[in-house]
RNA sequence: GGGCGGUUAGCUCAGUUGGUAGAGCGUUCGCUUGACGUGCGAAAGGUCAUAGGUUCAAGCCCUAUACCGCCCACCA
């Protein structure tokens, strides 16, 4: 009998891996069977950014979506896993920035708009491939014939065709409010991409007229011209709301005004404060309530305005010593206390210290009812996880979004970066007219075309000019499930159902970190939500992050990132997939160590040897089913019907680690510890062909049930099986039967 | 300030509806067993953070405490 010249030697994933990936591609195993019995199962690839290439963090998530894929898949659902990355806006632009900086010490200015897009086109390409390549070395059983990308065109004219409808529809606007002004990348960003960071700074007490007022920020108080207590501090009672008085003041006598207001809190320094409404937030809410002006201070790059007389023009770090000195001659500075600590907000995109200021930007409307029964998009992103509609794997994040949801603000948009989706909005040139407040004009004039681009104006032949901003990137990831899908048909108007947005959408899971619940999931309930009164998936399932062996986040930064494909080429792929997924649970953190990976790299060859042994014991033929089969062997079978059973039942559950750890368990210490080494002697004796049949329906039935997890080794297996035929894989066999 | 998660073998972590504790790595002893030394056989090692409670039965449920971590929040 001969032997497969493969089985002589150790398992070597390097040569096999590629090969087998190689086959399944061809075979048009990843695309959906068109013929598929059971249902549809549907989901995306959480796209990867291409601002670097893949963590380990995205080789944990990759392993569970193909574990889901091919389950699927071998339950006959006609299954699609539709990949794609990310342009990733304003994190992409500030790494080739730096890049470019580094390299050749030059700005984007200097490059100007057109070539440094094209610098940023090029890294993102580089990086997609790479990122490809990664995803294809993990084993992903994912349709390339669907790849998309958030700023090709189809995406593109998803992205327009988005924002003409939810403008049309009221919820898009342009409003001036105090925003996330990021002074280092010239940007506004959203509430969510900032980060509050810890800072020691001294805390200045300041005597202005008759009270002491705390600042930790001197520089942004020449306009404070209101002087806020609690109503109810009898320290203050001589005072009425509403009261003017005139202080000593940085530059100068200031006229103040008495506020009394709730927010404050008595224990704090003196109980009173002075408010700068246009450079913090909780101040400009303060002043909204009381109908109180608000005056910049500061300027987009950080330098002071006018109203800062002799500091006019020097940025507010530089400013700052000289104007507590100055206050200090002026005998204005009560004391000085020393290690306040306070949270400033830092742009988590790579930028700088935030500074909000009060600009005109473009926002999604979240509180504002668009039809008749009242409903906002809040409750749109509400409504479905309330009602179980959507569920979220595990539950404890249901009440996180929840809270998230409560507390949101109006969605501001517009980003002053270049590279991503325009704002498709475009204007009368030379006149850029203001929008709101002059909708008459717009309808009769059409200065204002939200959607398609328009060269020139149907009515005065003007031309227009689009305007500058891009769009936040969450924006375009926010269509993910359905701009992928072929949504819109067409861009005006018409059906937006496509074959494949009826077959597939909504998807069946989104599986993602916890991380972007906020960012990306509430975002595409809303889209899906509002364009298509669908729900984008019926469960959400969040994985924790990895981290290192020290528990820390990976970053390129720390330089603690572990390259998969490195891994991969070390232990194999199966490997790292039971690595990444034995012992991890839904939504909490990981560690990672290169030891783990190698103990399931020798899981793998324990695998190989197994069949090393039941194919070299069974020959040529597949042995048939014997026409009595002993009581013993009957309970073994059964044995692993219950196993089947149970994986099965985890795999519906989501509970990968458990399957995949009860499966490990199985096939070394019960099919090869025990079965086996029973078997051996039984081998020689006149049971020989019982045995046979026995080693092989358990050996036969393990590969199918191992396959997700570990599908490279379980893929050779199969093919090594006597007269096995190359159109029979493993990929496309069906999951035994329960 | 609010909410959430964690605390299980030397290290890193699992533990599905409550029923005599598991994995990887590490440690000790013995094995050229013809699938595998990336192995086999055996062993050591855990009062499952602490204190109460519910239960026939608790790592798992309830209450409180301690420490670690995360998220959210308008204390200047």
């Amino acid at each position: 009998m001969a032997l497969d010249e493969r089985l002589l030697k150790p398992y070597d994933p390097k040569a096999t891996e590629d090969r087998i990936y190689r086959q399944w591609e061809a075979s048009g195993a990843f695309a959906p069977r068109p013929d598929a019995p059971n249902g549809v199962f549907s989901m995306v690839l959480p796209l990867p950014n291409v601002t670097g290439t893949l963590h380990l963090g995205h080789a944990a998530m990759i392993t569970i979506e193909d574990i889901l894929a091919r389950y699927a898949r071998m339950r006959g659902k006609k299954t699609l896993w539709l990949p794609g990355t990310d342009h990733a806006a304003i994190a992409t632009q500030s790494k080739v920035e730096e890049i470019i900086y580094k390299q050749e010490g030059r700005t984007r200015h200097d490059l100007g708009r057109e070539e440094f897009l094209r610098r940023v086109e090029q890294f993102a390409a580089a990086s997609r491939n790479i990122i490809v390549k990664q995803i294809r070395k993990l084993g992903a059983s994912v349709d390339w014939s669907r790849e998309a990308f958030t700023l090709d065109e189809p995406r593109s004219r998803a992205v327009r065709t988005a924002f003409k409808r939810l403008y049309d529809a009221g919820l898009i606007y342009r409003g001036r409010r105090l925003v996330n002004w990021d002074p280092k990348l010239q940007t506004t960003v959203s509430d969510d991409e900032i980060e509050w960071q810890t800072e020691t700074t001294p805390l200045y007490y300041l005597k202005y007229g008759p009270f002491v007022i705390t600042t930790a920020r001197p520089e942004t108080k020449f306009g404070d011209k209101y002087v806020v207590v609690h109503p109810t501090d009898e320290r203050y009672t001589q005072f009425q709301s509403g009261q003017k008085l005139t202080v000593e003041w940085i530059n100068g006598p200031v006229t103040a005004t008495v506020v009394k207001d709730e927010i404050i809190d008595r224990e704090f320094g003196t109980g009173a404060m002075t408010i700068t409404p246009a450079h913090d937030l909780a101040d400009s809410e303060i002043a909204a309530r009381h109908g109180l002006d608000s005056e910049q201070v500061i300027d987009l790059v950080g330098k002071l305005l006018p109203i800062a007389g002799e500091f006019s023009g020097q940025h507010w770090k530089k400013a700052r010593p000289k104007i507590m000195a100055k206050l200090e001659t002026k005998g204005l500075v009560e004391k000085i206390e020393a290690n306040y600590e306070h949270q400033i907000a830092v742009n988590s995109r790579g930028g700088g210290i935030i500074e909000p200021q009060l600009l005109e930007q473009w926002f999604v409307a979240v509180n504002k009812p668009f039809d008749d029964q009242g409903t906002t998009l809040k409750e749109l992103m509400r409504r479905p996880v309330a009602t179980d509609e959507i569920k979220i794997i595990p539950e404890r994040f249901t009440k996180i979004y929840f809270h998230w949801i409560d507390n949101l603000r109006d969605w501001c948009i517009s980003r002053q970066i270049w590279y991503g989706h325009r704002i498709p909005v475009w204007r009368h040139e030379p006149k850029c007219v203001p929008i709101v407040g002059r909708e008459k004009e717009i309808e009769k004039c059409q200065e204002i075309v939200v959607g398609e681009p328009l060269e020139k104006c149907p009515h005065c032949n003007a031309k227009f000019t689009p305007d500058p901003d891009t769009l936040d990137t969450w924006f375009s990831s926010g269509l993910w499930t359905f701009s992928t899908l072929g949504w819109p048909a067409s861009p005006a108007g018409g059906p937006d159902q496509t074959e494949d947005l009826k077959t597939f959408h909504p998807t069946t899971v989104l599986e993602t970190g916890y991380d972007i619940l906020f960012f990306w999931v509430a975002r595409m309930i809303l889209m899906s939500g509002f364009l298509l009164g669908q729900i984008p998936f019926h469960i959400v399932y969040l994985h924790g992050l990895v981290r290192d062996a020290g528990g820390r986040k990976m970053s390129k930064s720390k330089g603690n990132t572990i390259d998969p494909v490195t891994m991969v080429d070390k232990y194999g792929a199966d490997a790292l997939r039971l690595a990444l997924i034995i012992g991890t649970s839904p939504g909490n953190d990981s560690k990672i160590s290169e030891d783990r990976i190698r103990g399931y790299k020798h899981f793998a060859n324990k695998l190989w040897n197994i069949g090393r042994f039941i194919l070299a014991a069974v020959g040529n033929e597949t042995p048939a089913r014997p026409a009595a089969i002993p009581a013993a062997d009957q309970k073994l079978i059964e044995q692993l019907d219950d196993l089947t059973r149970e994986v099965t039942v985890d795999l519906e559950a989501y509970r990968f680690s458990l399957a995949a750890e009860k499966l490990y368990h199985y096939v070394w210490h019960t099919l090869a510890d025990k079965i086996i080494e029973a078997a051996k002697p039984r081998l020689l004796t006149d049971e020989t062909e019982q045995v046979k049949w026995l080693l092989y329906t358990l050996f036969e039935r393990s590969l199918r049930l191992l396959h997700p997890f570990a599908p490279f080794i379980t893929e050779e297996l199969w093919s090594l099986r006597p007269r096995a035929t190359s159109s029979e894989r493993l990929i496309t066999t069906p999951w035994p039967a329960t």
